[in-house]
DNA sequence: AACTCATTGACCGGGGTGGTCTACGATGTT
DNA sequence: AACATCGTAGACCACCCCGGTCAATGAGTT
């Protein structure tokens, strides 16, 4: 399976600072550029421990994605409230789901975020398929028992959907380059909150019938 | 000054091949990481003639910089329109020349579009100056002379800017997925037009006063 | 023929690569 | 006490690519 049950064994402490950093020199560089060397380093292990418990760094790398899949499918995807049919409700919601998750797993996050725009990405079957139900997942958080007689009937539905979806990300992009370097576990987001929620009032009264 | 005149008096077709050749190299893999190999080999000439041309690795890299500046603000940024005070109007405009000078400059806009990324910009005075110059001229044309009392009077002004912009940026981001690999110059823009503007007059229905 | 100069690519020392292997100390077993 | 097992470290390997140099070449000019 490429990695072993030594790894498992580790203590978890230990586990996550050799996951955290493999995840952050692999975001950072993709997988041709990453560096093993920079990896145990800043995991403060032997060279030759990474490879007793992962087999080569191919094996490592399958390793992460798996395991990342699993943090954003079971931890963010998973918990989002498919049945509210109010769009906005509903991103709204999610906007507070991803922050959390985002918080408490930003190495995983950063790393999934890059890898997907990965040149070439032959994954091994399972994780295609792992890749494939996650991306399902996310096309039914956006487009799935939507009630779109809520929108302004004086537009073209679809099109307010992509402004709602940009204006969420253009929101998220802005958010992530103001905190930039904070430390995420102690930052109060109350205000954040409060903006965010201004942003979204604002598409409500635009964007819905009246 | 880093660049020798044998450059210049390169017929204009040669030096286009090395321009953009190098500035495909440094957008695609940063300063540290881009290969003069990779440039040379690109380029179709000799190792040799690349350090005959630019005195090394470094004064290409600010050459580039300079000649992408010039290029973004000659032929982009000074073209559009500052006086129309109408701010969809505007930005429907600005979008049009940018996507002209962006088919008919594409080397160049992906690479300005990196290099202000890059981790350490230590750049020479004058580059730093020109560099200013051209964020000062992309803040007026987003905030200057704008009337904003074209603006429904029920919601922040600043945060409908926001959610404008936003939206811009998020369909020439999308456009930029769809379009990705595609010879820019054969393309039929016509359709692409008409979305963008029914895009554009979504917005205004939703922001500007009735 | 002598000189100038644009051009090439083999070559240089240096540094980083993924991966291996030996040596070692701790722990447990006989 | 002798031996075996196992988690650990890091020196080491062959290889590859780097930015930059330089001797050789050939075309043009005087």
């Amino acid at each position: 399976m490429g990695i072993t049950q030594t790894f498992k064994n580790l203590d978890e402490n230990k586990q996550q600072r050799i996951l955290n950093a493999a995840l952050k020199e692999f975001a950072e560089n993709g997988y041709e550029r990453a560096s093993t060397n920079q990896i145990v380093k800043s995991a403060g292990i032997g060279k030759g421990m990474l490879f007793y418990y992962f087999t080569n760094k191919k094996e490592l790398y399958h390793y992460l994605i798996d395991y990342a899949l699993d943090i954003v499918m079971y931890k963010y995807l998973n918990m989002i409230d498919i049945d509210d049919p109010d769009m906005i409700e509903r991103m709204k919601k999610a906007g507070q789901i991803k922050m959390k998750c985002f918080a408490e797993n930003a190495e995983v996050f950063y790393f999934a975020g890059t890898f997907l725009l990965e040149d070439e990405l032959d994954l091994p079957l399972p994780l295609k398929r792992k890749f494939e139900e996650l991306y399902a997942r996310g096309h039914s958080i956006i487009y799935e028992n939507i009630d779109k007689t809520m929108f302004r009937d004086d537009a073209d539905v679809d099109k307010i959907f992509q402004i709602i979806r940009w204006s969420m990300e253009g929101y998220e992009n802005d958010l992530k380059k103001r905190l930039h370097g904070q430390n995420l576990t102690t930052i109060n987001y109350d205000p954040i909150w409060e903006e965010f929620y201004e942003y979204m009032d604002i598409l409500k009264l635009s964007f819905y019938r009246k």
